[in-house]
DNA sequence: TGGAGACATCGACATCCTTCTATGTCTCAG
DNA sequence: CTGAGACATAGAAGGATGTCGATGTCTCCA
C-alpha cells in the first residue's frame, strides 16, 4: 500500500470544497480528493460499504463481510483497510470482533463534491 | 484499454438504483457503477471534468484544456477519451476542433447514488 | 497455560493504469 | 494538392492494484 492512499487520516473526513462544476478545481484539492474517490471505485469495496450501511444498527462484523463474498478473508481485510483508511469507514473492536460503521459525513462531503452546482 | 471500462456507451448515464446506503447494492449493479466512479477517480481527471464544466458556455476545447496541464497532449486525450467513454464528458467535434461538455445528469446520478439515504 | 477462533499483515504474482514518444488521421488555408 | 495544425491511436515502460496462501497477533474459554 502507497503512502498516497492515506492523505486523511482514518476518521478524519474531508472537508470539502466548491461544487466539481462551480469552479476550476485546484490540483491540490484534486490530489486530496482522488484517493476518497479510488477508495470507492471497486466493486468490492461499493458492496462493501453498502453492505455495512443496511446492516442492523448500521454497523457490521467482519465476519458476516466475510460470507457476502467469494473472496479470502485477507482480501476482504484489505478492503476494509483501504476503505478504513480512506475515511469512509469507522472500526471498533469489541471482544474478538471488529465491527465497521460508515462514516457518513464522509459520504455526504463527497455526494456534495460531485453533485453540488447541479 | 481493457474493454470493461465502457460499461455504458458513449452518452448513456448511469440509469440508477436505489442509494447506496440504504440496500445491499447488488454485484452487477456494483459492477456497473465502479468503472464509472474509477473514471472519476484521478486527479487529471477530476480537474479535467472541473475545467470543462467551469468553462464559458459549459464546454471547452481540448486545446484549452492541453495547456491547463505539465503533461504531453496524448495524455489529456486520453483522460478526456475515459472520461467520455464512461459517460461523464460529451463529444462535439467542430471544424478542427473538439469540444467536451459535462453530463451532468451522469455527475448527477452518481451523487445521488452516494450521498442518496442520508 | 494452552488452544481455537477472528482479523491483520506479509510476500508474491498477474493485471491494470498512467505516462511517454512516435505516428496516424482529419480538416482547413493557400 | 500540399502543408500545417488539432487531435487520436499505438506501443512501451514503470508503478500501482487486487488477489492469494502463509503466517502473525490478539482475545477469550477451558
Amino acid at each position: 500500500m502507497s503512502k498516497s492512499v492515506s492523505v486523511l487520516s482514518p476518521g478524519e473526513t474531508v472537508a470539502c470544497c466548491s461544487p466539481l462544476v462551480s469552479s476550476p478545481l485546484p490540483q491540490e484539492t484534486a490530489e486530496q480528493i482522488a484517493p476518497l474517490l479510488k477508495a470507492l471505485a471497486d466493486p468490492v469495496r461499493l458492496r462493501l460499504l453498502s453492505l455495512v450501511a443496511a446492516h442492523a444498527d448500521g454497523e457490521a462484523c467482519v465476519c458476516d463481510l466475510n460470507d457476502a463474498f467469494d473472496l479470502s478473508q485477507p482480501t476482504i481485510s484489505h478492503h476494509l483497510k483501504v476503505l478504513h483508511e480512506s475515511g469512509l469507514l469507522e472500526r471498533s473492536k469489541r471482544g474478538v470482533w471488529v465491527f465497521y460503521r460508515v462514516q457518513r459525513a464522509a459520504l455526504a462531503d463527497l455526494a456534495a463534491l460531485i453533485g453540488g452546482g447541479l
